[in-house]
DNA sequence: GATATTAACGGACTAGAGTCCACTTGTCAA
DNA sequence: TTGACAAGTGGACTCTAGTCCGTTAATATC
């Protein structure tokens, strides 16, 4: 239903898999372990592309050359955590529809569990949605890219299975449905508006409900 | 049912009603004529604002005494046809509403409106929400917060005309059909996938039409 | 083991947003 | 008219993201 993305391999799937210099790669280690320990301890908007290249004791450059921007440093940050989240929804798909589950269920259970990665990582995502979700050319947008694979697939999964209101623009609505979790607008409501994970979860699961057939 | 909000009064409510020095007027009026100039011919994202102040002749500090930011100097170039468009808003919703229109109708109408508005001002609006929602000590979220409370006292409407369907978050609601609004949304929307302005608008109706009373 | 190739490296550099502060000037009250 | 002072002014300064390019060194081949 859901491609798995693998982020380690998006870049290098050419012909030869031509392997990484040694010390290249102990470096891509030393930058990404830095990098978390600083943003741990300062937080993630106060550490500074430059001091992480500093406290790796590599220059700019090396840093540069390894993670495009601030925001792919901590997308790759995030990578094993979003693989986890990833094989986890899937295994829930699976176990649900196995169970009978309607697939506006299990939107809703995905987007519920999606506030809360969303909750959690929100500093890093930050950083990653400020290098824009139209650079298709980077792989920024792939939290968003598999986020809307997803929600499409068990749109249409759904409406195949007659659970949705007829004439509803399938694609449009995935986007819509995404929107409140970017994280402008996420912490927007958490923090502004002061709504609870539960508030809004509730508020994405009300408005999955509604997508369903209702005899007019 | 919306507060009219004139945004060259906000900061200057105190009671004595002080007024600006003659000079520090002039140079706001040609800080403002030279900042639409340079956006006219070399877009927003092109102009920073040491060039608007060398334009202008005036100091970077003048600038900025001026306009706390990029997004207030946009902000400010889009007043006068965010004041319009509140305006008509309003007579529509008057005669809208004296010719018998349901509020979710009315709903539908303004958030189609807002596509194209947000479409116009696209460049400007960038400029404005990279400031941040959460900045809320700035004027920056003024056309959210006019815009939410306009979706939040139609919705408030409908439902006090038994128009919802029951069980609804009218606040969640509001802020989750403003949300494919955010500027960076509706720029991938309408540039990364392509979408027109009117399946866009097409998309909010479908959403709004959801939210009515169904005889489940 | 020597050598060529090519990636990796580092840090000076650019660019743009926003801050600071010493200096100037308009305004108002006496 | 004048003088005090709040308001206004200019531009050097800081901070951060991201680029460039001359130098270095790991690897693969002979």
């Amino acid at each position: 239903m859901m491609p798995r993305i693998d982020l380690t391999t998006i870049d290098e799937g050419s012909p030869a898999e031509r392997h990484e210099r040694a010390d290249a790669a102990a470096n891509r280690a030393l930058i990404l372990q830095t990098a978390e320990r600083l943003f741990a301890e300062y937080g993630v908007a106060n550490v500074c592309m430059a001091t992480i290249a500093e406290a790796a004791g590599v220059g700019k450059g090396t840093l540069y050359r390894r993670f495009a921007s601030k925001g792919e440093l901590c997308l790759a940050l995030m990578d094993s955590q979003m693989s986890t989240f990833q094989a986890e929804a899937l295994a829930r798909f699976r176990q649900q529809t196995r169970a009978g589950a309607s697939y506006l269920t299990q939107l809703g259970d995905f987007l519920e569990a999606l506030v809360f990665f969303t909750d959690r990582h929100a500093p890093l995502l930050a950083e990653v949605q400020h290098g824009g979700l139209l650079r298709t050319e980077t792989p920024l947008n792939l939290p968003h890219f598999w986020q809307f694979m997803t929600v499409s697939a068990l749109l249409r999964s759904a409406a195949r299975n007659g659970e949705l209101a007829a004439g509803l623009d399938i694609d449009y609505i995935g986007e819509a449905l995404l929107s409140p979790l970017q994280i402008d607008i996420f912490r927007f409501q958490r923090d502004g508006r002061g709504y609870t994970l539960e508030r809004i979860a509730a508020g994405l699961r009300g408005l999955v409900s509604l997508l369903g057939e209702h005899p007019t």
